[in-house]
DNA sequence: AGAGTGAAAATTGTATACAGTATACAGGGA
DNA sequence: TCCCTGTATACTGTATACAATTTTCACTCT
């Protein structure tokens, strides 16, 4: 097992800094760590088997991202997911992935649209066989592709570090009745829009669509909180 | 020097992570770290009287604040800003301030109007003394109104991360012949928009605001690039 | 009992030491 | 001349050691 573990951290990081991130993201997304408890830099460093330096640095980089909150001289504390919280990133979500499909829609093609279409047609193969991690996985490629192919990086990149705060909140919104099928049925006007060239009109959807996401997220999130 | 170095260290900073990446992100604003420049840890550490560790930590933060550029075990690098980093910035800074002007909108009275208007009237009077400096700040101050009143804050926040990454253009840019006048007459608008409670035109002035402020700072990239 | 105090333990911040990797460059061969 | 290779050097990545601060908790005094 512990060998295992160390080939793990070889093989796929090169940096034992970007392992730890993803392990320690990893552990307070299954609840290993829990909201508001406090980090021991010494004793998870010997849990994950290194030395304090490289979980620092780790530290650092997930405070940015928003999981962790460090009080000078007093540690890291896991941050809770408030609603407050979900309701700031889809707002600036919404913004942001409306923008990257008004960018997108001014040098989609026709392969462009066809991909989409590809796309939402094997989410609606996934819906049926109700495989809830896979249409989690492919819902997410449909809306990267317009905002890689927005061609503002930045805009990508800062998607990636919201929508990974709240990773598991959404994973979880996709078990909701009939989830599957609204998010399909946006997703057509979506494709139409961009077929059209229609850059405002995809905005607008794109937004619609991703609050519609937010209402889902909330929804499980008060469902969650009571249990 | 060493020691007045060493007391404002202390003072004005409780940790040294954070004074350093204040003083790596200074020398890049100065020019004393260049665009390209490779930053060696050893050497840059010794020239700011301290040890690596902290060095490496506020290596990390400038990196997600853009400044500077990792590879894995070949250090890092100034970035450089490019026309590219120019627009994508500005992209998202126009949907994020008109969003925080839409929503800030909803819940604005009198008393926050009649705030704006002492900062525009004091950005008037700074415009005829020329003071850029003072203009630049009083200006600044203007735009995050909005962005805090948004309720927000990561809106708020994730603004001020992307305008350091331009600070210095964004400075130069007001040197512009008839860059003052503009702003002012556009945040007139602005708050006759907010007067009147229409949330979407605020929103679309303040984009507009955002993006006449873009066109600016490429004039000025354009010419010192020349330069 | 409760508030206050002080020493001990635990924890974070910083410095240094060591290991592994990349770069530069000299020397040899085609 | 050009390329290859091996070695020396410099630098980053990681571990550990030390310092400073915070927290804990027993003890005292009111």
């Amino acid at each position: 097992m512990a060998i295992n573990l160390e080939e793990q951290k070889i093989r796929e990081h090169p940096l034992l800094r970007e392992w730890v991130a993803d392990a320690v993201r990893d552990m307070i997304a299954k609840g290993k760590l829990k909201p508001g408890e406090h980090i021991c830099e010494t004793r998870l460093a010997s849990e994950l088997g290194i030395s304090r330096t490289p979980l620092r640095e780790a530290i650092r980089l997930l405070e940015t991202e928003g999981f962790l909150h460090v009080v000078p001289r007093r540690g890291a504390v896991v941050r809770d997911i408030s609603l407050k919280d979900v309701t700031e990133i889809y707002e600036i979500k919404a913004a942001m992935e409306g923008l990257s499909a008004r960018l997108a829609a001014h040098h989609f093609n026709k392969k462009d649209v066809e991909r989409l279409k590809e796309i939402n047609n094997e989410l609606a193969r996934l819906a049926e066989k109700n495989d809830v991690n896979r249409f989690f996985k492919m819902h997410n490629q449909f809306h990267d592709y317009f905002l890689r192919a927005s061609g503002n990086e930045r805009l990508y990149l800062l998607n990636c570090s919201l929508i990974e705060q709240i990773h598991r909140l959404r994973l979880l919104s996709f078990t909701l009745e009939g989830r599957f099928e609204e998010a399909i049925a946006q997703h057509e006007r979506i494709i139409k829009a961009f077929e059209k060239r229609d850059a405002v009109l995809a905005e607008r959807l794109v937004s619609e669509n991703v609050m519609m996401g937010y209402r889902a997220v909330v929804t499980k999130l008060k469902q969650t909180k009571v249990a």
